[in-house]
DNA sequence: TTGATATATCGAAGCGCTTCTATAAATTTC
DNA sequence: GAAATTTATAGAAGCGCTTCGATATATCAA
């Protein structure tokens, strides 16, 4: 008679027993490294499966110094933010940390962070193998974390030449840009802000970059930037004044981001404007709000789970790589770009 | 290349040697448990500032058999919907963990959720003391979860008598349809969808409760659900044909939530009625979509980040009782609702 | 005064795992 | 065909912590 007590915790040590084996053997069967004959290897196996053990994750831990966690840092801001974007890098970063067998902590940090008071308990714990931080964080923070000489991953972000994955700005501005030409607009603005920003001011560079390509010498007078406000639905409407308050009326605008653009549509609708036939407007990110807007959003995809995904795989791969670090034939660039692609909808 | 000098960890046994004690009073300092007298606490205190020593998670987890981690479980659908709604319930559990000291772990399960297949890694490595499910999830992972023999919470559902953590609905629904006669509205419609969701027939019964105290008899020819649909934006708009092409119009709709409301609007407009002035419409949620929206959305805001939040307390506070959980004294309602707040603005 | 009880400290036994070392058999080398 | 190397397995140390006695002293009730 079976008793269905309280099922004991199994361990490496009841399956070494069932398999007639040593502890030693069974790690190894477990972790794939080491010599181990075929047949044990099975007999091993069958008893893992029999008896359903799963390795205690704290055991390993404790015994390998390593964590199995990847910490993963984002601004406090940048969650409570209209848009969800971080969260589905985050999202895109916690389903590839599945297939690589890690847990992701989710570190957020308050925007006037503080060095010491505000550490991230994982930092401190040192209880995580490798960090992903998403978006522009603190700068005390990323020294924090440099030092700790825990290795780390950014995203949409860059500092000094560490490993990142950044959005390809550059080339979906121009290919934004070109699309609202090939639509027979001349008169094309840029709306920004927050231009300290690299991905921001990168796409002003796609913008001026694809103008000067087609001819237009003089964007200056066609570039209207609030450097000092974030890039917000308000900003947008403000700026949306400007812009058609000149004497020279634009007849297409490339956003910086969809919240600007969101934001000049509405300013513009406010002013009995068509869109598209009054005004063009493309953004950038194809956010969701981008979806339900009238009209709905012409845009520049982003792709953010992928960056999440490609942000925990080079992570990993890194700390692979560790023990061959010091190789001089050490492949240095660790810095990538994910393609960002036209979103065609209504508003353009 | 500076070479960081490697500073070796800092343990409980250096701890003890600097502050001239044994290991067992340096973890009874930590833990605050036991008899420890002022003096040999201070000067253990003062040993562990110095050498700047933090408890090592794993070793603490292995020899206490607790984690110190929480699992969060949450459909994948529910983190690609539209609405970051579950999102900011995590963060605000997660925002409570930190005071609490713990980590949270996130675990996303797939819609077609299958027994062993898919089981959540935290559950089968019990690598967690509790964990807070949100939403609906499919029963077989409850069930699962429930054998596991780990305690749990759920958020924005209920199952069994479990503790749970859920939206005041039936108010918040009654003081949005109160808030419509205020206005002077007598013909109001109700829209919905996927009726079996236990949020959205509570908010069906708080608007038959309002209409019935406000003398309406006849509810039902004013109520458009579709069963079958989710309550999108898409199915919102679908059903604004419904609802404006009868012969008998409303004057203003409550709709079960902000994605219908939005929907609805979409529908109007394009229909050239002006909002609020034709039609008066209120959601429900509260999402960000319903802030950019024009007209900005009239809608019931939902503590999403304060659900998170009262989830992670009632779940710690429950794993610390569990000594008690014999007694017969125990308190045995552990379901709480939150309540739901009217937010003035625009479309009504 | 005297057991009983509360307070205080320490040493040591593990928690479940990885990994180093020892040992031996099988295989390769020249 | 003896030495070197590779393959295979087991034993045991120890990762950093908690916690269970053991022991000792201080405090209390009668």
């Amino acid at each position: 008679m079976n008793q269905p007590t309280k099922k004991k915790k199994v361990t490496i040590k009841d399956v070494a027993k069932h398999a007639k084996s040593s502890m030693s053997t069974v790690s190894m069967v477990v972790n794939g490294k080491g010599y181990v004959s075929d047949i044990k290897r099975k007999e091993v196996l069958g008893a893992i499966r029999q008896l359903g053990y799963v390795p205690s994750a704290p055991a390993r831990s404790l015994a390998s110094n390593r964590t199995n966690n990847i910490g993963f840092i984002l601004r406090e801001s940048h969650f409570t933010l209209s848009e969800p974007f971080y969260t589905r890098i985050f999202l895109g970063a916690e389903f590839e940390a599945k297939n690589q067998n890690y847990y992701v902590l989710l570190a957020t940090v308050a925007d006037d962070y503080e060095r010491e008071a505000d550490t991230p308990r994982l930092l401190k714990e040192r209880n995580v193998d490798g960090i992903i931080i998403a978006g522009k964080v603190n700068s005390e923070l990323l020294m924090e974390v440099e030092d700790s000489g825990i290795p780390f991953v950014l995203v949409d972000y860059q500092y000094k030449s560490y490993p990142s994955i950044t959005i390809d700005n550059r080339n979906g501005s121009i290919e934004a840009v070109r699309y609202l030409m090939e639509k027979g607009h001349k008169d094309i603005a840029f709306l920004g802000s927050d231009i300290r920003h690299p991905s921001i001011s990168d796409r002003l560079e796609g913008y001026q970059l694809a103008m000067l390509k087609a001819g237009h010498q003089d964007t200056k007078s066609m570039t209207f930037i609030d450097e000092d406000k974030s890039p917000t639905l308000q900003t947008g409407f403000d700026l949306g004044m400007r812009i058609l308050g000149g004497k020279r009326k634009p007849t297409a605008v490339f956003c910086a981001n969809d919240a600007l653009a969101l934001g000049l549509i509405k300013y513009a609708k406010q002013k009995k404007l068509k869109i598209p036939e009054d005004l063009a407007v493309v953004g950038f990110d194809d956010v969701e709000g981008g979806k339900f807007s009238t009209p709905q959003l012409t845009t520049v995809r982003v792709f953010k789970e992928q960056m999440g995904e490609l942000a925990l795989r080079l992570l990993a791969e890194l700390l692979d790589d560790i023990p061959t670090l010091n190789s001089k034939f050490e492949r240095s660039n660790h810095m990538l770009t994910v393609p960002a692609e036209l979103i065609i909808r209504e508003s353009a």
